[in-house]
DNA sequence: AGACTCGTGTTACCGCAAGTAACATGCACG
DNA sequence: CGTGCATGTTACTTGCGGTAACACGAGTCT
């Protein structure tokens, strides 16, 4: 019948899109994400005009990419925030499950966050229209668990958002400055931002001789 | 004599970059971050291998105009940091000297954080090298200050840095989400910012019907 | 069986931007 | 005057993203 068939060549276009996927992730994970169509092409085995049928641009491909790990990654932080557990317990849990994948796949992370520090020129994969998402998407995850689980008062809501946004920003941003410098354990860095989120730089003393920071 | 010849000389070409950098600066600010060599040389009336000779290449032009602006930001968020005044309010001062500057010039913003978003192909200066830049040296400055000006026990170096990149990242990225959606007022911003900083997260109660966030 | 479609694959090309070599010109200095 | 030397040019190479145009193989319709 015509479903059938549909569905047979539906099912082969969608193996061969994973093959092809899988092909494009060896060859990001080995070039770095400066990594030529061709090299991609090359790597499945096949040459670029197909990976232009079946992802459109280079755009598509980056995106089919991304949403794969972006993905998998928000599952696992979607777990960890809904652990059974106090409250500290589970931002702690959130965080270190963050860095755990940032540092078990520095080059997976380096690719989705920063794709065109590569070798030679700037003929990367873009950023701006595909990092964001990322960061937007933990972002308002975070925000709706946040509204969902605390009472802010009025204007709740949009505080969640605030914070959900400005959290994932310092997880973020410490996540890649330690991966870079490596100047802690990552526990002690999971320590370190939840107190931080904890208010302890309001509680801090000043030290001595000033108005304090 | 030759040392005069030379300061001439210097003079004459240290004034050439500038008027260099102010066009690429008209041409970026016009085009977007996708700016070719080719246009900005011509912005600048001359062509192509001047702007080579005086940047090495398009990072060497990029960083310079990065570093144009990341300088001129990072005095403004100094005097802010600095300012007589307690510590919220400093901090406020901060987040929104921060904010204000994003606001003000979004293109200039966009082009330091997010260059290679320009509208057709992906031919932009790239990130990652540069962008970086930014966020980690207000992320050092910021540890610095913190440093100084607060009793944090001991690990206090360590942890002062953490707290300054987990804090300019949340600013960042709180900003670049806000900048984008225009959810509320710039002033609802900052003080929700400072809010979570201050540890109303750990603070708030937990919503009806369950073990809390 | 033979024509038709359709998905998969190819080679060969276009356009465009980065970056470079080689050549021209104006100006100070001996 | 000729010799450097900085400044400028045109014209080129290389390498990328992206796109025709064509070729083959397997099922389908009449």
């Amino acid at each position: 019948m015509d479903t059938t068939q549909r569905t047979d060549q539906q099912r082969s276009a969608d193996r061969r899109r994973r093959e092809l996927l899988e092909a494009a992730d060896r060859v990001v994970l080995r070039d770095g994400p400066q990594a030529s169509m061709n090299a991609i092409a090359a790597e499945a085995g096949i040459t670029k005009p197909i990976l232009y049928r079946h992802f459109g641009d280079k755009g598509g491909l980056y995106a089919a990419l991304a949403k794969r790990h972006t993905d998998a990654l928000l599952d696992s932080l979607r777990a960890a925030l809904d652990a059974p557990a106090d409250r500290r317990e589970r931002v702690e849990a959130t965080l270190d499950t963050y860095l755990s994948a940032i540092e078990a796949r520095p080059q997976v992370y380096r690719f989705l966050m920063h794709p065109a520090e590569g070798s030679q020129s700037d003929q990367g994969f873009d950023v701006g229209k595909h990092s964001a998402p990322l960061l937007r998407r933990m972002g308002e995850e975070l925000a709706q668990v946040i509204e969902e689980r605390l009472d802010l008062g009025p204007d709740s809501q949009q505080l969640a958002r605030v914070w959900g946004h400005g959290i994932v920003g310092m997880m973020h941003a410490a996540g890649d400055w330690w991966l870079g410098e490596r100047p802690c354990s990552r526990a002690a860095l999971v320590r370190s931002l939840a107190d931080l989120l904890w208010g302890r730089l309001a509680a801090a003393g000043d030290r001595v001789g000033g108005p304090g920071f």
